[in-house]
DNA sequence: TTTAAATATCTTGAGATCAAGATAAATAGC
DNA sequence: GCTATTTATCTTGATCTCAAGATATTTAAA
């Protein structure tokens, strides 16, 4: 009897009047969500990064070569605001590992490009990422596993659609 | 196509060294949490709570008569640390949804209790919650559900195990 | 009993995020 | 071509969270 279930069945005790089954499918999928980022943050650290900054050189690393984006193109990619975009990116241009160019075809805009140091960073740490996340998932069954997958990817499908 | 299949395909082209199956999984996981986390604010800002008030009233009610715990309760249950839980705690007793009280058994700690405004608040609130929660997982037949719950279950139990 | 260690909570300082609004450039409508 | 609107990014101020350490009390050891 896990944490989730213990929640559900005071739930029980206290509400019987409510049908609490999606507060235990959701309860699950954040618990696991929380223990998951929290397993990845140590990866990060051993190369310097913090999951916002992971974040970005990971999502620059594999638009592929020239692997330079624009601060819109790095915001629909990781669900954040503008503001903190402009933050995150502050932050890793003061540490060299990425840079701000010019985009010649929009005055507004601009590129933010991996430097040749920031290339070198993540494509170390997204070895170890992976591997990290292999540990993470490899107690799961391969049947398991892809039935788990397909039936995240069929919920997500769901809730995006929403929008 | 989603947005964590086609974050795959870049992998596979950018990396294909690397077996990346483990972060659509993963991935899947993060973006769904964090869209029920969003469907969720504008539920409990209704009730003039956001997702950590409601977390600690939603703990308190669900504990039972008499509706009190400790903080370090409270932390169990909530995954923040310490100082978040004070932080959380002052904000409820400042607008009288909950108080603090001694704890006659010892001196160090105190029990944080709903007032009856919280408990009127909380009551009403987790209604909507749970309706909400309905609303965001209706779209999975009665099947999907249960398989997902199961797994999801079964990938927690895994990932607890290890602590 | 007195001291040392453990426990429970709170405090402090720093970092990350967001919403709302500011700024500057591009585009559309007249 | 000129003005209004839209778009892309940055700024500001507030909130939430955390790690580390401070404080007070309880428990264990000598």
């Amino acid at each position: 009897m896990n944490h989730v279930d213990r929640v559900l069945e005071q739930w029980g005790r206290v509400r019987p009047d409510l049908d609490v089954a999606p507060m235990g499918l959701t309860g699950r999928l954040k618990r696991i969500s929380r223990i998951i980022e929290r397993e990845m943050e140590p990866v990060f650290a051993h190369h310097g990064l913090n999951l916002a900054s992971f974040d970005v050189l990971a999502t620059l690393l594999r638009s592929g070569d020239p692997y330079q984006l624009s601060p819109g193109e790095l915001i629909e990619n990781t669900m954040v605001t503008s503001g903190t975009m402009t933050n995150r990116i502050d932050q890793l241009v003061k540490v060299g590992l990425v840079e701000r160019v010019p985009n010649p075809d929009d005055g507004r805009s601009v590129h933010i490009a991996l430097t040749k140091k920031g290339k070198r960073v993540i494509d170390r740490a997204i070895e170890d990422h992976v591997e990290n996340l292999h540990r993470l998932t490899d107690g799961l069954s391969e049947n398991s596993f892809a039935k788990l997958d397909r039936l995240l990817d069929q919920y997500l499908e769901l809730l995006e659609g929403d929008r």
